[in-house]
DNA sequence: GGCAATTAAATCGTATGCGATACAGTTGCA
DNA sequence: TGCAACTGTATCGCATACGATTTAATTGCC
């Protein structure tokens, strides 16, 4: 933020916006999982709702979308390219008509095994060490909460 | 990561990813400039395509991408756009009839005065310290380097 | 000089994001 | 009980992202 390179002092200099160094960073990481999901034939979002998934299995719509903060509008179409793509179901739920619970399939289970390898070559291509990781993941969801407005 | 929440040990929890991280961070700060940019009716790449040619007028649609890390595909139509609401212009260069300048139209360079009220608003909303935000971009600035692989 | 290799944009196809709207199903309350 | 308000998904429109290909222009080298 030195005033030298800043000539006009009003910090509308890309290299200054921390937005610039997020949205960098975000395209950089999901460029680095790319090879890695290709060899799962996933997207990265995929992946994304796949980990929810993991996590619990038939989670409705509006709750994977709360995980990822992602709407119906993102979430529809990329459900039904998961459920073509065989490793996913939708079903109306019987209590209420009005919602769709998401099922992995036998294949969408076994993908997890798979997906495992994933975690550590980031870690590695990071460059980060372990704490260095939990600080810096523990600051972004900081921010992320407080630019949510608390 | 502790192994209490993470019974399976093999770290793909959602919380535990710093791509989901940087992901949410991202897309969080993206929601954070949306009112403000809708004020001056820019998209938030659109706004970063002038904050470089604010910085220097009429670079080339390589150069842009270069700083950006965004491919003509990108940013083809997104300059087009610019240059359908009058705030760009576009023109192929006389040396080398293969590059596109970019130059800021009147227009272009009066809505920069209007962009200097963004960076504190943003500041604000962060809830960061100067300091804090400084070495926040510089972590990420750094992480993105090793992510592209130095 | 002439052509193969290279380079800069543009184009195409697919997959997000997200604001706005539509719509079916459910609920709460007069 | 009837219906207005609310909910959960889906749909639509527009603007990115990005891999792959195309096209036009330039360069390097025999």
């Amino acid at each position: 933020m030195s005033a030298s390179r800043d000539p006009k002092g009003d910090h509308l200099r890309l290299e200054d916006q921390l937005c610039f160094a997020l949205y960098a960073a975000s395209r950089a990481m999901t460029a680095a999982y790319a090879p890695l999901l290709d060899a799962l034939e996933l997207t990265y979002p995929q992946y994304l709702v796949l980990l929810v998934l993991w996590d619990h299995d038939g989670e409705r719509v509006s709750h994977i979308g709360d995980r990822l903060q992602l709407d119906s509008a993102t979430l529809t179409p990329l459900l039904k390219r998961l459920e073509a793509r065989g490793l996913v179901e939708r079903r109306r739920s019987a209590e209420d008509e009005r919602v769709v619970e998401v099922f992995l399939t036998a294949e969408g289970k076994r993908l997890r095994r798979r997906a495992t390898e994933i975690p550590p070559c980031i870690l590695e291509k990071s460059g980060l060490t372990l704490p260095e990781l939990i600080e810096l993941r523990s600051t972004l969801q900081d921010l992320t909460r407080r630019l949510r407005g608390d």
